[in-house]
DNA sequence: AAGTTCGGCAAACACTTGTTTACTGAATGG
DNA sequence: CCATTCAGTAAACAAGTGTTTGCCGAACTT
């Protein structure tokens, strides 16, 4: 069912999609719906739950394995790109209702993207270079380094979708602006 | 009519707007719909053109006026969050509509945000900062900056809607992002 | 003054929708 | 072996949907 639904989301968005929709696309009945979900809204929570997991894994493989700035930047744009391939719906379900109609999905991506931004933040407080930066410096940084990986993705999203040759000059654009920041970065003193 | 859907589109999203609904909203007929739009694709593309003009006023206003680095990146962030406010159901709808689920609708937004990227590219060129930048680096430079604009509006937008409270420390870490960004730049040397 | 466009209406068409109800078979557990 | 939960069904309900059609008055053009 979440399936079906994840299916569907493909060119719609959550608030138009209908239970009947659903459960058609499942080769249910419309009644079995209720069985597993009150709303559509809780099955919208659900699937930000099921794209999550799997976003905590790549992101983990980023933050993973030493190397200097350098590699790590041609990492983590390369994991994102393979992250968006190879899981494109929930990439566009997250893209989608981020800022969606429904306040519950939207509020649940959120709070999870700031779980994110906490993650990184601390994977950041462990590098040298950030010795004697303050919490709220390493908080900014970290929230910038999401919302760079956010709209890298997004634009991933819309270019495979619609143009797969305008994929490598997104991701060397994304590089250099990793390059820019990690080197801001470096010469950064107290905020 | 525009006026109308706009209002819909608070709590809604633009593929599960209906005809009836837009017309009922506006006080006609469902028959007056189609004499000004054959879709309500139609409509959301003209709401499109109808936000962006506002933006591009923004974004000149940002740019105009000298100053160093300092002061225009505290106008930047002051003039984002005043349009935020009193715009707030074009940007609202923007930031929905920007990955939602009708194509031509996204297509147009991403198309001028484009444009919005040359524009402060071409701006950034004249910069005295920017002396021997390649056209790419500045590029990526510019998009960077539109991005962190997107973000920053967005989460300024959510703010304001369920905690304004939260407001300053928004504002507070756009300008430090902006700081950290406005420094890379100052040490940038080629691509 | 005659004609034509413009923006509006009510009514009708055939569907689709969300949700509830009562019912059914299969698995599960004591 | 009996009871209970589980996951499914069909049928019905009232209400809402997009779109077309034919009609109408006002405003503009010539």
């Amino acid at each position: 069912m979440l399936d079906a639904g994840l299916h569907l989301l493909a060119d719609q968005n959550l608030a138009s999609l209908g239970v009947r929709e659903v459960t058609r696309e499942a080769g249910l009945s419309p009644a079995a719906f209720y069985r597993h979900f009150p709303d559509l809204a809780a099955l919208g929570v659900a699937l930000v739950e099921e794209s999550l997991a799997s976003l905590h894994v790549m992101i983990r493989s980023v933050l993973a394995g030493a190397g200097g700035a350098e590699e790590l930047i041609d990492r983590a744009v390369d994991v994102i790109e393979r992250h968006v391939r190879e899981h494109r719906p929930h990439v566009r379900f997250l893209a989608r209702e981020r800022h969606g109609g429904v306040r519950q999905v939207r509020e649940a991506i959120d709070a999870e993207l700031g779980r994110f931004a906490a993650e990184v933040g601390a994977a950041l407080a462990l590098q040298p270079v950030s010795r004697g930066w303050s919490e709220e410096d390493l908080r900014m940084l970290a929230e910038l380094y999401v919302d760079h990986m956010v709209s890298t993705a997004a634009a991933f999203l819309e270019a495979q979708e619609t143009d797969p040759d305008r994929e490598p000059r997104i991701a060397a654009t994304a590089r250099l602006q990793l390059r820019l920041i990690s080197l801001g970065r470096r010469h950064w003193q107290g905020g």
